[in-house]
DNA sequence: ATACCCCATGACAACGTTGTCTCGGTCGGC
DNA sequence: GCCGACCGAGACAACGTTGTCATGGGGTAT
């Protein structure tokens, strides 16, 4: 900026003044700058900008794993509207390691980004005290932060998904109903464990219930347990996309009613469809996004808690009959 | 750091120092520093440090779209290689829209990152002259960039996997094999075109290609009047993941022997089995980014164009006899 | 003609670090 | 007891911007 501000025959802040668009500036003046820019071809410092302004145009996400299709629809409608404001996205994954979260948080902190979007791995967030009260936003999505922190969360809704999946099972004639979920220690499927046992009621039997971190081992182990114990359930109910799909390759084209949690490309073109509750991966991220830039324009309102509904898709696989 | 200076009364040097690890500091001097940041709550401003080093410890990623899985599986990749360098990623999605490419270039630059992984969208780089002038590197992955900019490529095979793919159906008796590609401007369709060309010899007919973007009407209409017109084709080789899973779509279950390029999550789980040329998403992010960090460690080197090899994986699909 | 105001421009400090240089004190060797 | 080396620590400038304030010249109103 020194050599343009030289090379144009005027002063530093002229210069700054052109490239920053600010008034006050002969048109002439500012033709000869911009020439002078080109043919230096000059670009801003944005280290510099930020350092001076105390504003980087950067939001900080921080999701579990970005190769996974839920996280990635989300994190390209967060990347979106964050480029609709002007800003740009740092991203990490914490690969479900509330330690890996936490390092990521810090990171971005120091790097002072504007706002940060977290799905959160671990459930204590107090560390995030500090920099809330520094006044940097935070918007966790998908699941709510640990106990005595109070930001706006983006959810949707887990327990009912979950019961109208069981509800829509119990209408086609099931009464054994099994559920495998992720490990309770996870918000999400705690959640929707509880979905399952509201819609079961007084048919709920835990002997049914099988959570536990995915994997297809995992999972083809505790299907066979299921089905060849007495009483096998006719259903079952995944509380996940990965929990599905391993479900699907456990049960290798033997027929058993089934409706998943979490919507999956090609879902349609097995035989049968798969019958899942669909969530909005873009929406979380979208709406989310969108309350952190309100946040940034100076909203100081209580934190929100937003709820997204869920859609129940037939396919065929939950509308299997019994046996 | 002020303040952390003169709440243990040194000197900002000193601070900076313990804050770094330098050495020359008395053991004494540097606890008690460190428990005024503690009690500060201090983190180093990254803005500030950036301006000072001239380096950012980031990555600047650019692709096409960060929810196809290809690519959040490349990105993923390239973070992970980052973050082992102690690096962060600032990613953004093209769209496939050179503007916006070339945008999304010129922001990450005037933010000084360090070095750029791009999967390029238009086939004009002289824009990034400047900036590799400037010392910046780049390495382009799965796509080389346009004439006149020689820098690091990480391509897959992608006319040996074509010929791969023609050459399997081939074995099993086709001889008349449709190409279903995308637009013949994008450098990887063409590749797979030529390699199914060569792959084919004499048997090439030009009325079995169709080349365009992808689309599940267009595939339909394409796809209805390959096999509704005379000496329809037995086979079909789709020239990327995108246009498998469009195809299948448009199948809807008839029986066509079919071949994609790509591999794509269920693929296994269809009837049948897709059988699929398969790249390594990850595998081209890892190794464009340690080409990255290499040429950032001082590699001076002419570029280096590197190709990674594709799986052929039969699953069913591609093994189906003509008729 | 004088006073006033506005416009275009510039000088200067500050943002929070880090690299360089300097300085005082201690220690070891002769 | 003297000198050089070394160690811990600090002063200062610089990185490239931008916000604040100052300045001078020309136009307008009185």
């Amino acid at each position: 900026m020194k050599d343009v501000a030289s090379a144009a025959g005027v002063a530093l802040k002229t210069v700054s003044r052109v490239v920053n668009g600010e008034p006050g500036v002969h048109p002439a003046t500012a033709e000869r700058v911009r020439a002078a820019i080109d043919a230096l071809g000059y670009s801003r410092n944005e280290s510099a900008r930020m350092l001076r302004r105390g504003r980087t145009a950067t939001v900080g996400l921080v999701i579990e794993d970005i190769a996974d299709p839920f996280y990635s629809g989300l994190g390209r409608a967060v990347e979106q509207v964050a480029i609709d404001h002007g800003c740009l996205l740092l991203s990490g994954s914490s690969g479900e390691d509330p330690a890996r979260e936490r390092e990521l948080v810090r990171t971005f902190c120091a790097r002072r980004v504007d706002g940060l979007i977290v799905v959160p791995a671990g459930d204590d967030h107090s560390y995030l005290r500090p920099e809330l009260d520094a006044g940097t936003p935070a918007v966790f999505v998908d699941r709510p932060p640990g106990p005595g922190i109070d930001v706006d969360t983006v959810l949707c809704d887990n327990a009912g998904g979950a019961e109208r999946a069981v509800g829509h099972l119990l209408s086609y004639g099931h009464r054994r109903i099994a559920f495998l979920g992720d490990s309770p220690s996870i918000f999400t499927a705690a959640e929707r464990l509880a979905g399952y046992r509201r819609a079961l009621g007084g048919l709920f039997d835990e002997r049914l219930v099988v959570m536990r971190p995915p994997g297809l081992g995992g999972v083809r182990a505790d299907l066979e347990r299921l089905l060849g114990g007495e009483a096998p359930p006719t259903a079952v109910f995944t509380g996940n996309g990965r929990l599905t799909v391993a479900t699907l390759r456990a049960l290798a084209g033997r027929r058993l009613a089934l409706v998943g949690f979490d919507d999956f490309e090609l879902a349609d073109l097995l035989s049968p469809g798969v019958t899942v509750v669909a969530q909005d991966p873009a929406g979380l991220g979208r709406v989310a996004t969108e309350r952190l830039f309100s946040r940034l324009r100076g909203d100081r309102g209580p934190a929100q808690h937003m709820q997204l509904p869920v859609r129940l898709i037939p396919r065929g696989s939950g509308e299997l009959p019994p046996e």
